[in-house]
DNA sequence: AGCTATTCATACCGAACGGTATATAGTGAC
DNA sequence: GTCACTATATACCGTTCGGTATGAATAGCT
């Protein structure tokens, strides 16, 4: 209960890894293999630490995995929050397709999408990891469905398109884009998949 | 594999259960749960047999994932095989899009797709099952494809549609729509999402 | 120096995993 | 009845799972 001397950052023996560094690469591990495929000894393997130095530092598997979501969207889902600012429907529709796919052809990280390998399947155990996944899934989505509802006051959209629903078939492509991505489509395959989907998109 | 006579001809003590029957409720788990995370304990008890039975019967958890996936693909995937005779291209999406939705509506079976349960995610144990859905996939796109080439030559399609990617584009909703319902998505959402897909399907 | 706090490395825990050895029980053939 | 054969049930195998107890090492504080 002393006064704060300094900027002391803490008492007892320093770590020896970093912090970020290292849930970049549980993330990663996450990505490539699903919450509950990913092992602690891969976990540890590849962020160089050892279980314990994992526990303390980030609780447990579960929690690590929140970690890792939060880091994920903070760094590679950017550009589903920055995609609302475009000036129309198409052209917000156009920066998520595209954002999409730059992800899915970044040569530098896993293939497929981690919210969808998340939610496609899980044991009992991972419930709670699906559940949180789709909820902030919903928040995304919901932010998207105001947007195109502003779109449609606008008269952007034919008749007989509601926002909701047209969110939920963009998403449905990016979905199985991210899926596609995952098992092995080239570059290519998934660019002519934005290609067809702009193509197809309905104007008024 | 072979027809089941009513009178036992072999030699051995019969069976007590009954192999289809026991297939189709190994099915239901692994659709549910996906391969990895359907353990031999929760299939057993599904399946109403002892461990040894199972292995006996089917192999190992490999072998029974395979006649599992015979089973689904016999049973729930038809509709795949007999869209391409529809009239038209048009028709074919149609009736592809609204097979799919049939089945993530029906309330008997689990949500999701198998296939797509089973490519998502996998730890390198499950890679062989990945790589064998993925070719019994390739295999149904390709046959899709094929007609598809014909529609174009039919002049179904406008100008800068090529069949490969349509039929890429096609399957990403699908798989969306399996991805969607396999994590909560109501009845009347999917309906939604057919819709949509419909109602912005190209026409020359 | 001593004390306290935190991290690190090893070794370990009970449980669950996929898969089996073994012994018993039920069948047709002789 | 006896034999050959197969299915059943129990109990078990080695391995891996997520998670920890323990003690040495390293730092700041007094």
């Amino acid at each position: 209960m002393n006064s704060l001397p300094k900027i002391s950052i803490c008492k007892g023996r320093p770590r020896e890894f970093d912090l970020e560094t290292a849930l970049a690469a549980a993330l990663r591990v996450f990505w490539k293999n699903g919450y509950e495929a990913a092992s602690m000894a891969e976990l540890t393997a590849a962020m160089g630490i050892t279980k314990p130095s994992l526990y303390a530092a980030f609780g447990n598997k579960e929690a690590l995995f929140h970690k890792a979501l939060d880091l994920y969207e903070r760094e590679k889902l950017a550009y589903m929050t920055s995609a609302v600012e475009a000036p129309t429907a198409r052209a917000v529709a156009e920066r998520l397709l595209r954002g999409a796919l730059e992800m899915q052809t970044s040569t530098c990280d896993p293939k497929g999408c981690l919210g969808v390998i998340s939610t496609a399947a899980c044991g009992v155990e991972a419930e709670p990891i699906k559940a949180e996944v789709m909820k902030r899934r919903a928040s995304s989505e919901a932010a998207i469905v105001r947007r195109f509802e502003q779109a449609k006051a606008d008269g952007e959209f034919p008749e007989g398109l509601e926002p909701a629903a047209l969110v939920r078939y963009l998403f449905a492509i990016m979905q199985g884009m991210a899926l596609q991505g995952g098992s092995g489509a080239t570059c290519a395959e998934l660019r002519q998949l934005v290609e067809t989907s702009m193509a197809v998109w309905p104007t008024k």
